[in-house]
DNA sequence: TCCTATTTAGAG
DNA sequence: TCTAAATAGGAG
């Protein structure tokens, strides 16, 4: 019987390109037919593009024209469940399929052949002449060269020149062979370096692990306190994975911590896993997706976009801290990849781990409803307790203005400066000054692409945009009125508190901990060791410390502001700053001696404060949850965001007024439209930007009503719309 | 009327 | 997305 994946040459197939076509385009099937599946260059007008073989051809367009497919790819094809997983992700996010497909095959050199490079290894016979040097390249290759080197790497072995050994080659006595540049990479072994768990980590390690073997679909979500040791019960689900053939993915937020993660598994398993993201390298990158592809990988580390590798046998998908906002971002395409985890793993019968310490309210909901296995991990690893939490009353404090470490903290910070043992001061603010202004005119220095304010980065000695990234040196003089020395910088950043502390401690070694402070992620990991290891008494940082470093000497976590965040419309406020103040005063204390975390608060008695100081996390969800039940809000609601944008500002204007009149489609599924109103950030390098909201009942079809909704305006010119189911914050 | 800049349609 | 063809605009 006729193999129903196959197409014999010349047969009608449709193919699926990178290009933004809104459907598959007909070719024929090249000399020696090829497969579903298929990666395939094909002729697009006066162009060659990368397809993939999607199905059988539409039939419906003159035979005549059909143009075959120029040639089929050396690459593994893409499996059916990918495929799947393309087609829903794309009808979930409202995405065109070639961009899903653009985010599916973004490593480079797809379209070449697999690339060659010649290996040497020692042969049978001896050499014609035998010359010291000859001799100690037959050694070396005896030695050491089983799986062949390269010949650099055996010249600079024996300590010859090239010419030596192509010499040794000509005559037989050294083989010279062509092999793929793209190695496997090394094998990882389940039971290399197990870890001790305690009772209790067995248990979820256990439970995470269920149905990997047996390929079987599954989400948990892993609360563990800070110090619990989360990573020590998803690296069994890790093992379980490599143990039954299958591979894994780990996803972590922030590429700058990937370093630290990856030792930690090397010591595990005895080998380094593939590393994936934007800052690895292209040969790296093209090395990871043809390896994970045929296998030659069991164990990816990566950011959200590795969810796209063509994984041929998934069996685990691990969400390291879920709750993390960088899940949520636009890759071009918006998704939420901890969503688009569960859906790739729902199609390939793999587990996924959601694991944090302060679960996305989402999440909660998903395992409250029963949806996600819930798993606890109670007991912190090692002696260690959580830190005694305690509000400091800032409406009580004595404080001169322009400075922020009350009286309590600083008296906190001293006693912990005689002791020996660190301190850590929290504030969520890049820079010297979040806003510099006029003295004599009043006016604000902001960003001319943008509407956000310039941020004062004394360090750099410019101002900064944390919009666009624009940058100007520091200005003498106002912009606006254009007195001289009467700029001046008002509220505090990392950098403004760093001097403060300075101050008052003037004996005290401090470290500044931000992102924009160090070059690279390598430098950032050192200043980290160092600090560690005991190299400051006082670190000054802003979001970056609160994401998983471990520091021993640390006791005492004063957060500057811990009301930054309450306040405003934003429906997720509360719940970030939940986490976030969780997250930081979990910092204190990981080690023997017990920590204490001071919140500086005007509103010591805000429900949220309280939560977090009473350490009644369910209370907490438990409220949050009530509160956006009632309001019709996600979880437990359906949202979507509209951005147009364009350097024309009537023009967007103009458009989502139309949209906004035209709401048929949405109020047949009882949706509601709100806006246009301009986004929080009204303009973006330059472009003007207007945001409508849809809100809708959980159950609703909203996608296909925002399909035909959306598709009533033609946007022409350079107006961009984007449609952003579930977006993460509103105004 | 011709040349160039800008918009728009089409790709198999 | 990229290209080529269509069209609008501007100068001579």
């Amino acid at each position: 019987m006729k193999d129903p994946d196959f197409f014999d040459a010349g047969d009608l197939v449709a193919v699926l390109t990178t290009q933004p076509l809104d459907r598959t385009l007909d070719y024929k099937a090249p000399e020696g037919g090829c497969w579903l599946g298929a990666f395939v260059e094909v002729p697009l007008g006066p162009r060659k593009v990368l397809g993939v073989v999607w199905g059988r051809g539409r039939g419906d367009w003159d035979i005549a024209k059909v143009r075959p497919v120029n040639r089929v790819l050396d690459v593994a094809p893409m499996r059916s469940e990918m495929r799947m997983f393309l087609e829903k992700a794309a009808s979930y996010t409202l995405t065109s399929m070639p961009a899903m497909l653009r985010l599916a095959t973004r490593a480079p050199g797809l379209s070449d052949p697999p690339s060659m490079r010649k290996i040497y290894r020692l042969g049978e016979g001896a050499p014609d002449r035998v010359t010291d040097a000859r001799t100690r390249v037959i050694e070396a290759l005896r030695e050491y060269g089983g799986l062949g080197f390269t010949l650099k790497e055996v010249s600079e072995l024996a300590g010859v020149t090239s010419s030596v050994v192509k010499g040794l080659v000509k005559q037989g006595v050294v083989l010279e062979e062509d092999t793929p540049r793209d190695q496997p990479y090394r094998r990882m072994d389940a039971d290399f370096g197990p870890k001790e768990l305690t009772e209790d980590q067995a248990a979820a390690a256990e439970k995470v692990s269920a149905g990997i073997k047996d390929e079987v679909y599954g989400t948990s979500l892993l609360r563990g306190v800070t110090g619990s040791g989360k990573t020590e019960v998803y690296l069994e689900a890790v093992a379980a994975c490599i143990e039954a053939g299958r591979q894994a993915l780990v996803l972590l937020p922030e590429i700058a911590l990937t370093a630290e993660f990856l030792t930690r598994v090397e010591a595990r398993f005895g080998a380094k896993p593939a590393e994936w993201h934007s800052g690895v390298t292209m040969t790296e990158r093209r090395r990871i997706w043809r390896m994970v592809g045929q296998g030659g990988a069991q164990v990816v580390i990566g950011a959200r976009s590795a969810l796209f590798l063509p994984f041929q046998n998934l069996g685990l998908i691990v969400v390291d801290e879920e709750h993390d906002t960088s899940y949520k971002q636009d890759d071009g395409v918006l998704y939420n990849a901890r969503d688009m985890a569960v859906l790739r793993a729902s199609l390939c019968g793999a587990r996924v781990i959601l694991a944090s310490a302060t679960p996305s309210l989402e999440s909660w909901a998903n395992a409250d409803a029963g949806k996600y296995e819930r798993i606890e991990l109670t007991s912190r690893f090692g002696p260690a307790v959580l830190p005694d939490m305690r509000a400091i009353d800032m409406r009580v404090e004595d404080l001169p203005s322009a400075q922020w470490i009350s009286p309590t903290l600083q008296s906190a910070v001293r006693s912990r400066l005689e002791k020996g043992e660190q301190s850590l001061l929290f504030i969520n603010r890049r820079g010297y000054a979040p806003v510099t202004i006029c003295r004599a005119c009043g006016h604000q220095v902001g960003c001319d692409h943008c509407d956000a304010r310039m941020v004062e980065h004394r360090f750099l000695k410019r101002l900064l945009c944390h919009q666009c990234g624009e940058s100007k040196p520091m200005p003498e003089a106002c912009p606006s009125c254009g007195v001289e020395g009467k700029l001046a910088p008002v509220g505090p950043g990392v950098e403004r508190l760093a001097e403060e502390a300075q101050a008052h401690f003037p004996e005290a070694r401090l470290a500044v901990l931000s992102s924009d402070l160090f070059g690279s992620a390598r430098a950032l990991k050192e200043g980290i060791n160092q600090i560690a290891e005991g190299g400051a008494d006082i670190i000054i940082g802003t979001q970056l410390v609160a994401k998983g470093h471990n520091f021993p000497l640390l006791t005492l976590v004063g957060v500057i502001d811990a009301d930054l965040g309450l306040q405003g419309s934003d429906m997720r406020a509360a719940e970030r700053t939940f986490q976030l103040m969780r997250q930081v005063a979990g910092r204190a204390g990981r080690s023997e001696r017990k920590g204490t975390a001071l919140m500086q608060t005007f509103q010591p008695d805000h429900p949220v404060i309280r939560a977090i100081l009473s350490g009644d996390e369910e209370g907490f969800w438990q409220a949050e949850a009530d509160q956006r039940r009632h309001a019709g809000v996600p979880p437990y609601g359906r949202m979507a965001g509209i951005i147009l944008s364009s350097p024309d500002v009537q023009q967007v204007f103009d458009i989502g007024n139309q949209l906004a009149r035209n709401d048929g489609p949405l109020r047949e599924i009882g949706a509601q439209v709100f806006g246009p109103a301009p986004a929080p950030i009204a303009r973006v390098r330059g472009r003007h930007r207007v945001r409508l909201l849809v809100k809708a009942e959980k159950s609703a079809p909203i996608q296909q009503a925002l399909a035909t909704w959306v598709s009533q305006v033609k946007p022409k010119g350079d107006l961009r719309l984007s449609v952003d189911i579930d977006p993460q914050s509103f105004y």
